[in-house]
DNA sequence: CGCCTTTGACCAGCGC
DNA sequence: GCGCTGGTCAAAGGCG
């Protein structure tokens, strides 16, 4: 089986139309800004969030998963989660949202969510034309499914879209990482992504192999719309395209980026629209950076020009510093690291799977990706396991009453539509933060 | 001037 | 070995 990995997602919502093809948009958005010289500050903080992981059975047996957690965490520091992070900052601004689900291979999945405060937050002012807010679910390993506690709890009401990140780091015999069927998810010669677990070690891998982080987001209602030109999904990092090719059963095109913040970063990204829901970007993240974040945007300078008479979608980190727009429509995310190594090959449908893999993963480890959430909200250091979640929110909650975020979040759907659409960008919701102190870093 | 996007060509992996 | 598909390279052109 090689791969055709597709993934179809399902959600409730439909912004907007998205043309074929303009991946660019997103992408664009995704160069968000890094904290300049404050990227230091996350480093610094090693953050000891950690979501719950008793969920599943299959990794309850084990006792420490908070220290797997913790364990997870630190990988956080993985300059891939950054872009993740924007994503998260995207969807969460999205306003549309409805209940969405995510379906990997036949299985409906419905993520539960966290962050509901935040998005609560968000929906509010962010749009007050919707009532709706989304929610966001994120899926840890632990998490990953519906029963994490952590999840369930923190669920918002709302029409939520899910957020499921998943995150699989491979050791490098593959072995490491869970047995078996556990990590993949499979891909379906038609349209949905499977993701294998390494096991198999003794496959060579080559581009294959390397380890994968796979995004869903909604699109940016405004990233999408050319016309309107909106936002893009961001992450922290610039990111320069170097390619684009028509994917057989999908009609839209993948967008192929590299990291341009540091000519020998390894880092790439793949954006491509989902073939069934024209409105989730799946966003394949490859290698990891080999470098800080940016302390400033410079790649971007040509950045925006991205879009001469497209549309400006694109922001670029850099625009996102100025303008910080965030605008986020729906809430559907999910993550989903994985090695690709299709040597694993079992099929098995992909959401469950995954999730069940991650679950698992206790010992694999799979990580989990927090990566989607931003940073920013972790709180370092919380022992208990249950709570997190809830603190996390609450502090959040606190934020919103103060309003920062709420500026940025204003701002950001508020929209300018008009001229900027390239405005929101996580990254600028960190650079508040941070002048803020509000607690963030992780790394 | 620097960086970006676009786009066709080239290369590698995989199945037949 | 061939063809298909996906991923990357590199030239050309554009924008700020
Ligand atoms: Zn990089």
């Amino acid at each position: 089986m090689h791969a055709g990995r597709s993934f179809r997602i399902e959600s409730g919502l439909f912004m907007d139309n998205y043309p074929v093809g303009d991946l660019t948009d997103i992408v664009r958005a995704s160069g968000g800004g890094c904290p300049d010289g404050k990227s230091s500050s996350f480093a610094q903080e090693s953050i000891s969030w950690k979501l719950p992981t008793n969920h599943s059975s299959s990794n309850s047996s084990k006792p420490d998963d908070s220290a797997d957690v913790m364990d997870l965490f630190s990988a956080m520091e993985d300059p891939l989660l950054h872009g993740l992070d924007s994503v998260f900052f995207n969807s969460i601004s999205s306003s549309m949202a409805m209940s969405s689900k995510v379906d990997m291979s036949d299985n409906d999945v419905f993520v539960p969510n966290m962050f509901t405060r935040m998005l609560q937050m968000s929906a509010a002012n962010v749009n007050p034309g919707h009532n709706q807010l989304p929610a966001v679910s994120i899926c840890s390993e632990s998490s990953a499914m519906a029963s994490s506690s952590l999840v369930k709890e923190t669920k918002i009401n709302t029409c939520s879209s899910a957020l499921v990140v998943a995150r699989q780091h491979r050791g490098d015999g593959g072995m490491s990482l869970h047995k078996s069927k556990s990590c993949l998810i499979s891909n379906g010669g038609g349209g949905r992504m499977q993701i294998s677990s390494p096991c198999n070690s003794g496959i060579k891998r080559s581009r294959k192999n390397q380890t994968k982080k796979v995004v869903c987001i909604p699109a940016p209602v405004a990233a999408n719309s050319r016309a309107t030109g909106e936002v893009v999904p961001s992450d922290l990092w610039a990111w320069r395209k170097y390619g684009q090719k028509p994917i057989k059963g999908s009609p839209y095109p993948r967008g192929y980026y590299r990291c341009s913040s540091s000519k020998g970063c390894p880092a790439r990204k793949q954006v491509e629209r989902s073939r069934t829901d024209p409105n989730m970007l799946v966003i394949t993240y490859t290698s990891e950076h080999n470098h800080p974040w940016p302390t400033h945007r410079n790649a971007l300078a040509g950045s925006t020009r991205s879009q001469p008479s497209k549309n400006s979608a694109g922001g670029n980190s850099v625009n996102n510093l100025k303008g910080l727009q965030i605008n986020a429509q729906q809430v559907q995310k999910e993550v989903t690291e994985m090695e690709t190594d299709k040597a694993s090959s079992d099929t098995t449908s992909a959401m469950a799977t995954v999730k069940e893999e991650v679950v698992e993963d206790a010992q694999g480890r799979m990580d989990i990706d927090i990566s989607g959430l931003p940073r920013c909200y972790y709180r370092p250091s919380e022992p208990e396991e249950a709570n997190y979640a809830d603190e996390f929110f609450a502090d959040l909650a606190e934020i919103e009453g103060d309003d920062p975020l709420h500026l940025l979040l204003n701002q950001g759907f508020g929209g300018d539509e008009r001229k900027d659409p390239k405005g929101m960008d996580p990254s600028s919701i960190f650079d508040w933060l941070e002048e803020h102190n509000l607690p963030f870093g992780v790394k």
